[in-house]
RNA sequence: GGCCCUGUAGCUCAAUGGCAGAGCAACUGACUCUUAAUCAGCAGGUUGGAGGUUCGAGUCCUCCCAGGGUCACCA
């Protein structure tokens, strides 16, 4: 859509034009900036008796309070704001004048000036030269904020959430608590690549564009690529390739990305998200949930200061040891059923319902759901919620994890775990199958059972199967979601807030 | 996709079916150090969109758009 500007957008440009009609350049193309507001602050401290520092500072005008001869503003820079106090005496009778008449809230200054206290007792700048960085246009969402208590109370605040997604500029401009929010996303990954670099895994980029799709049970986006002439996928896990790599030599790779699955977006799901998979040759289950356990209360020491967090008035210790539990212990204890009782889907799906009529809760048991799949869905509805403090479960059923090992002596199950916190699923790992015959006939067991015209069932992927066969190391392997581990280590409750675009649908 | 809720000035929000309002921002001015500055004045609207009911609709009805919640779906 075209612009039409608001009439507050036409005062605004006649402002611009006044500004290059005096001789004001309103976009330049140099700064001078010495300092910034925290180090012109730091540098005030420093200061001796008598003595003085000019300063040449940057950012955007958040408040001005214009008291006749003085002018009182407030700039906002990366890290902090400072007050600039413009005097007509020291600046000039015209500096002073269009400094209050064609200045807007939203415009980036330089102002050049001595430091000093004001009788309130701020450290501020006096100005003796300023000029304009940028004009703004449009007026950004006015937030006034008061200190109370040494509590910054907030008015006005810019808080539509569509707004504030559709216009993640203008939230990020206003809303520090929001730019916060992504400074700890940026530690959060940083903090994991530093315990994955220092665990001896190599940091490796996969395809994302890939002729076959694989590693998850979840519908893929298609694209083309036109000179190739071949339909191609965006990747819905990066599992396959990983695993490549251990075949290629490589004892511990990790892979930090994108990935792509065509389902609906809900609090904790968006169509991009960002996973972190490793594979560590020689491992199983047991080495990955020691690994896990002590990666996540780093992050969190590293992020927060301690492996004790608080998400939405819960305390939760990420320190190692978690707890362990069975897939089937912890079913028998919030469902009351032992699903080795029902070693079938038909079997199952009756105990459950039965299960369901005498708590009086809804259950689902959709018909052709397979007897994992009925176990799932148990986790989902009646463990999941219940597991705050983080928590292994452990030895999946084995017809929803075609990529695990096989428990030996039981055919059920395979070593699979997921771990859980804050009722939240945030990752899956396994002892990785490493056998091309089994591998195979997992892949044709799945064949059957999705149809082929389920879109979440995987193709064939012969390559991989061609890497297995030149022999791959034993290894565990594991998944988990970085926007989810945002989420908890900065108390947000949905995934959009972690995510500086989500998707939103189109407007008109 | 089902159900529920929401959409009014740039921002935050009012308005029993009866003249669309307030605060902040803007604009005009006053003001010797203010900090949600203050004071005086002035302006700002297709009430998300399209239909309908009614003498009269921001308000009631239908459809559409967008968002949120919830359920379904989603390893």
């Amino acid at each position: 859509m075209t612009w039409q500007p608001t009439p507050l957008e036409e005062q605004r440009l006649d402002k611009l034009a006044s500004l290059q009609e005096a001789g004001i350049e309103p976009y330049p193309l140099r700064v001078e900036r010495t300092h910034t507001s925290e180090e012109a602050l730091a540098l005030f401290e420093t200061l001796g008796e008598g003595e003085e520092a000019t300063v040449t500072v940057c950012g955007r005008i958040q408040s001005m309070r214009d008291m006749g001869k003085t002018v009182f503003a407030h700039i906002v820079d990366g890290n902090g704001r400072l007050q600039l106090f413009v005097r007509r005496e020291a600046i000039g009778e015209e500096g002073h004048r269009h400094f209050r008449k064609l200045l807007d809230l939203g415009d980036f200054v330089q102002a050049t000036g001595t430091l000093f206290r004001t009788r309130a007792g701020e450290v501020s700048v006096q100005v003796s030269d300023w000029k304009l960085l940028s004009k703004a246009i449009s007026p950004l969402p006015v937030v006034k904020e008061q200190e109370v208590d040494g509590e910054v109370v907030r008015y006005s605040a810019f808080a539509d959430v569509e707004e504030r997604y559709r216009q993640r500029y203008a939230d990020l401009a206003v809303n520090p608590d929001v730019r916060q929010v992504f400074r700890t996303r940026a530690q959060i990954i940083s903090a994991m690549r530093r315990f994955m670099d220092d665990h001896g895994f190599l940091e490796v980029e996969t395809p994302i564009l890939q002729p076959l799709y694989g590693g998850a049970a979840a519908r893929p986006f298609t694209t083309f690529h036109n000179q190739l002439k071949q339909e191609l996928y965006l990747r819905i896990s990066f599992e396959l390739y990983l695993k490549r790599l251990l075949v290629g030599g490589y004892e511990r790779v990790y892979e930090i990305g994108r990935d792509f699955r065509n389902e609906g977006v809900s609090f904790k799901h968006n169509p991009e998200f960002t996973q972190m998979e490793f594979y560590a040759a020689y491992w199983d289950y047991n080495d990955v949930m020691a690994h896990t356990e002590q990666m996540m209360a780093y992050i969190a020491e590293q992020v927060t200061g301690s492996a004790v967090i608080s998400y939405q008035g819960q305390e939760i210790n990420l320190a190692p040891p978690w707890t362990r539990i069975t897939m089937r212990d912890a079913i028998q204890k919030y469902t009351g059923i032992d699903y080795m009782n029902h070693t079938d889907a038909e079997s199952l799906a009756v105990a459950v319902q039965e299960m369901g009529k005498a708590r009086g809760v809804a259950t689902q048991t959709p018909p052709g759901a397979s007897w994992g799949k009925l176990i799932d869905g148990l986790l989902g509805d009646f463990v999941e919620p219940n597991l705050v403090q983080p928590t292994f479960v452990t030895q999946y059923p084995r017809d929803i994890s075609p990529l695990a090992k096989g428990i030996p002596g039981d055919p059920l199950h395979v070593e699979r775990f997921e771990f859980f916190i804050a009722g939240m699923e945030m990752g899956n790992a396994f002892t990785e199958l490493n056998d091309p015959i089994d591998q195979r006939q997992r892949f044709e067991m799945l064949q059957q059972m999705y149809g082929s015209d389920d879109e979440e069932l995987n193709p064939i992927d012969e390559d991989y199967l061609r890497a297995m066969r030149y022999g791959m190391p034993p290894n565990g392997g594991f998944g988990t979601g970085v926007d989810r581990l945002t989420m908890l280590l900065t108390d947000k409750t949905t995934i959009r807030e972690v995510l500086l675009f989500p998707h939103l649908r189109e407007r008109e």
